[in-house]
DNA sequence: TAGTAAACGATAATTCTTATCGTCTGTCAA
DNA sequence: TTGACAGACGATAAGAATTATCGTTTACTA
């Protein structure tokens, strides 16, 4: 098959990125992947097809996948600890652009139904939620 | 005022944890901050207070904080970058006990309102839920 | 008030991630 | 096709956040 170096080859054009082996094949590598692996489980995988590649270029490709919309990461936040200071039940509005978080009521949000025990078997204890999006400022930003 | 003091001694010994100098002033630096603070920024605070104070010490608390369940952290997977490997609509079930992460399809979670602006003037792009509880796994190994 | 377990401060070590830099390669226009 | 050059690569140093180590001090209990 080479519809997908191809539609790899495409995607890349569309956005303005050069096509190198090493990319294409950490792209096809991650295509292949389930669940939510880390960089240095790609890199692990990777390294079986390319044995010289670094760790730095895996890095600085899934960042530039994450920044493209191919990939997604698992957490908007999820770099260093932060504690809680609202006890109040509340969800958190996340900015997309910006990163930073504030809180919004649970009242505001319309709730969730809470289930007790979800399909698999979970026990819920609880629903954080993370809504996703643009803060005010960064609106204001954009539309200049 | 002794309340808050009287109070911070009862909470300690609810939890079995000792009632240091240190340990009460950061419970109450603590507790009249807002938002979301890291750990550098509570030392900050606390540094005015007690100069000596080390950062290990903060950590060390509030690690202490969050395990009591006094305090919260903001995000239950904040440590290492994680891809999303699972292309459809679908939330996270995170147990506290173990950390593991599993997908849920959204049809499988009683949907949301998708509001298109929130209160604040926040624009909604997506909803990402974390499911908090037991996985079915530490279920079992709590129930013996 | 003494014995002991726990907590503290200083700081080394670890882990994860990013920056730097010299070399190499993909792109594009001639 | 063939250069010129921006961008990508690998090696590795640096940086940031967090945890571990360890000798000293402190709080709890009897
Ligand atoms: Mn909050
Ligand atoms: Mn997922
Ligand atoms: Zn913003
Ligand atoms: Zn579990």
């Amino acid at each position: 098959m080479e519809s997908s170096a191809t539609n790899f080859r495409e995607l890349c054009q569309q956005h303005g990125i050069a096509v190198t082996h090493q990319r294409q094949v950490l792209f096809e590598i991650m295509q292949g992947m389930h669940g939510h692996p880390s960089p240095e489980e790609v890199y692990a995988r990777v390294k079986k097809k390319i044995p010289a590649i670094s760790l730095a270029t895996v890095y600085k490709n899934i960042h530039l996948f994450v920044e493209s919309g191919i990939f997604r990461e698992v957490s908007m936040h999820h770099g260093t600890l932060r504690v809680e200071m609202n006890s109040r039940p509340h969800h958190h509005m996340v900015c997309s652009m910006c990163k930073s978080i504030s809180d919004i009521d649970e009242a505001d949000l319309g709730l969730l139904p809470s289930h007790q025990k979800l399909p698999g078997g979970f026990l819920v204890e609880r629903y954080a939620v993370d809504v996703i999006g643009i803060c005010p400022d960064c609106q204001a930003k954009k539309s200049n």
